[in-house]
DNA sequence: TGCTAAGATGTTGGATACAAAATAAAAGCT
DNA sequence: AGCTTTTATTTTGTATCCAACATCTTAGCA
């Protein structure tokens, strides 16, 4: 067994999903872009069938879509959507974290630590994508006692939707020191087991993140219909 | 352009993709039950190719459960996961009832008077699988007011999971007559404007489902396990 | 007898080749 | 010229074939 890696083996269409899945988050393929098999199959160097079912994958996650016959493309939402992304991700996470709260024991609290010390650093540092990445860990550690697995692959999900348009403006995101407080105060309020007061502030955390984005992306495109 | 219906043409996997869903719901296709391409594919008469990506659709879905190079099965979910696929309905429906009350008109409510009418119908008449797809469209159509199609959209995949098991035991589910009151109270206190007590009704309306459902489930297990 | 290792079998994954559909372009008609 | 119809091109969908992986069986050995 030495050696051996307990990695279950990924198949290409793992690994080309990933991959272009990360392309779409990042804006390396931006919104409405249309899809055409062929020219991935060439840059991947593999046959169309892999680029097929890691398409048809990501268009069930909702990150592309396809019509029959006629290709795809980047999924585009409209700011109504994005905003509605945004809803549906402070319901489920304020409900799983009223869950998780009563559950959470020391272990879960250190690691919740642990991850907002990295945060910090990688704050500090300005590198965005480990932020992004970091970000996500820490909402997901603060769910994890509420042991809701479908709840939170629900939630993994729609993350992905909503990284998308975070990431797209981490970048510009002005004021993050409201954000590095409030996450701060999140756990603190958890381990007093404040739950009301935990949920409302993830309430309006939440909230406050989805005006921004909106405000921002909005203006983007303004500019963009201008061109 | 008379005769040319405005069916967006449907290609194999999605004809195969909605067949295989359909006998996964109303179980024929037991849980659990390992699923071989081949025999699949003889069985459709077609290559193996649109059968694989329909279960690649399923598994998306989360119907079917896949693993690499080994094949896969009937997705069979524990009791408590069960659970908690009520717990989300009644998370996310409940939250789009909210948004839908204040937003309905004539026009809403007369279509679900409509379908209510269908319901008892199909419900004096025995019919178990068109009650179903009712009781589905009624709900819809309670919702179709708050405007929100990606959160619809989430919801009916979560119904679908349900689904499995509401219909599993629809024919034996003896009272059924507080369901029929209940669903015409939740279109009354809709046109009443009385949204917090709609809310209610809608969540002790679905809690009692799970709970009738969960023990049922729970006792035919125990009666599998036993033989 | 019990264990390990090599082979056989079956099943899935991927590549190539062909068919069908959609779009774009060109020709014909009024 | 403007419109319709036909042809050509491009792109996706499906079938068939081969390769890789997993499991089961059997042979070899202590």
């Amino acid at each position: 067994m030495a050696g051996k890696r307990a990695i279950t083996r990924q198949s290409l269409p793992d690994v080309i999903a990933n991959d272009l899945r990360e392309r779409i988050l990042s804006g390396e393929l931006a919104e409405g872009e249309t899809i055409r098999q062929e020219a991935l199959a060439e840059e991947y160097d593999v046959s169309r069938m892999p680029i097929r079912e890691a398409l048809k994958r990501l268009n069930a996650e909702g990150l592309v879509q396809w019509t029959n016959n006629r290709g795809g493309s980047v999924t585009k939402h409209s700011l109504s959507e994005i905003g509605e992304i945004f809803d549906l991700r402070s319901l489920i996470e304020v409900d799983l974290f009223r869950r998780s709260i009563p559950k959470m024991d020391a272990g879960d609290f250190a690691r919740c630590e642990e991850i907002l010390k990295q945060m910090e650093t990688s704050y500090d540092d300005n590198d965005v994508s480990k932020w992004g990445i970091l970000n996500h860990e820490y909402h997901s550690a603060l769910y994890t006692a509420s042991d809701r697995k479908l709840t939170q692959e629900l939630l993994d999900r729609i993350n992905m939707q909503s990284d998308r348009y975070v990431r797209m403006h981490l970048s510009v995101m002005k004021q993050r020191e409201p954000a590095k407080m409030e996450h701060r105060d999140l756990l603190q309020l958890a381990r007093d087991g404040k739950v009301e007061d935990a949920c409302e502030l993830l309430t309006s955390h939440i909230r406050r993140t989805k005006e921004q984005l909106l405000e921002m992306i909005a203006s983007k495109r303004a500019d963009e219909a201008q061109r």
